[in-house]
DNA sequence: ATGATTTGACCAAT
DNA sequence: ATTGGTCAAATCAT
């Protein structure tokens, strides 16, 4: 059992429950956002009970989704994981048809020989303008090629783990702005971080190994420029802007253990040595991080909060023999949030 | 000087 | 032939 996660969980529904005080009081606030809350305290609660009787380290596959940064501006995430083959929407949509209609889905790809590229994570973020540097998701991710993709007003921007020369880590993501939003982003997580950034130098940011109970490294959050394609050029000044408030702001979303609905976890750790928790021995399945718009289809909402998660969650613990983490059970390091009156979202959609 | 990003070219899959 | 993914030289930032 550790400590520091207990300590974690319990910072974490204290400061849910500051937040919902603040949202009890405000007339503005939605119904659905104090739900969250609730729902985030009930799990921050349920997260330490876990870790106190420790039952929770073993069993829980999805430990490995990305958590998103930034100061504010995502508003909430759905998740599931599927195979890399199949549609989100395999029920009522042909896989290819819908990737015709939308390509900012990132269901099909070409690459299909059996490989542990083979999984996908999906992930569809929402922020605010100001608040693009939410996008980093904790790790440090190299671009190696950006894409005018048919059908898409905006390029795809194509990433790789920074440490893949290093260490080898095969994980790579794309990200790209969608049609309906250029708020919304889609980004596409394939591989698993094999990577251990602590060891390749004293500074970067270090991905714990599921089985560790080693002291939680520290994250780099890198520098977020490059990932505000498919929009008009930022010019020098403003991406060197936005890459310094990084350094500065977070905001990550915590996974829950049964839950595929998290609200985004403020927090104001002082000491950068807490790590994330979302490493896991593989990367499965895709996760959408649902944010307030009504243009996410309701085939993702359905999908996504149907069962998808647990299944593969088999596959994931089927596929490692190590250590799972719960995703919930780790620390997670991002400083400086502010998480007040501004804080708001939209999820009538999600909740309807 | 070094490392990261940009961007056109190349390649594989369809 | 078209499209998506990757490479690598040029460019940019630190």
């Amino acid at each position: 059992m550790d400590h520091k996660r207990v300590v974690y969980e319990l910072t974490q529904g204290k400061e849910f429950a500051e937040q919902l005080k603040i949202h009890l009081n405000n007339p503005s606030s939605s119904h659905e956002t104090q739900e969250i809350l609730i729902h985030n305290i009930l799990n921050s609660y349920e997260n330490s009970l876990s870790l106190l009787t420790n039952h929770v380290l073993t069993t829980n596959g999805s430990n490995d989704e990305p958590h998103l940064h930034g100061k504010k501006g995502i508003i909430k995430k759905m998740e599931s994981q599927v195979p890399f083959s199949e549609s989100p929407c395999s029920e009522d949509s042909d896989p290819e048809s819908f990737k015709d209609l939308d390509p900012n889905d990132f269901g099909a790809k070409r690459k299909t020989n059996g490989s542990i590229e083979k999984w996908k994570k999906q992930v569809k973020v929402r922020v605010d303008m100001e608040f693009e540097e939410a996008l980093d998701d904790g790790y440090s991710w190299k671009k190696y090629g950006q894409k005018d993709i048919f059908g898409a007003k905006h390029p795809r921007g194509y990433y790789r783990c920074t440490y893949r020369q290093l260490q080898g880590c095969l994980a790579t993501k794309q990200v790209q702005r969608t049609n309906e939003d250029p708020n919304i982003f889609n980004m596409t997580y394939q591989g698993t971080h094999t990577c251990h950034p602590a060891t390749a130098t004293d500074t970067s940011p270090t991905l714990p190994l599921p089985s560790s109970s080693s002291p939680p490294p520290q994250i780099q959050h890198p520098p977020l420029q490059n990932q505000l394609l498919g929009s008009p050029k930022i010019p020098q000044t403003d991406r060197k802007a936005i890459t310094k408030n990084l350094e500065t702001h977070s905001v990550y979303f915590p996974s829950t253990s049964n839950n595929n609905f998290v609200f985004p976890t403020l927090n104001s750790t002082s000491d950068g040595n807490e790590t994330p928790s979302f490493i896991t021995p593989t990367t499965l399945g895709s996760t959408y991080f649902m944010m307030s718009q009504p243009q996410v289809s309701m085939c993702e909402k359905i999908e996504n909060i149907v069962g998808v998660e647990s299944e593969l969650n088999d596959i994931a613990s089927a596929a490692t023999s190590s250590t799972s983490f719960h995703n919930a059970d780790l620390p997670l390091p991002f400083g400086d949030i502010e998480f007040g009156s501004t804080f708001s979202f939209d999820n009538s959609i999600f909740f309807d």
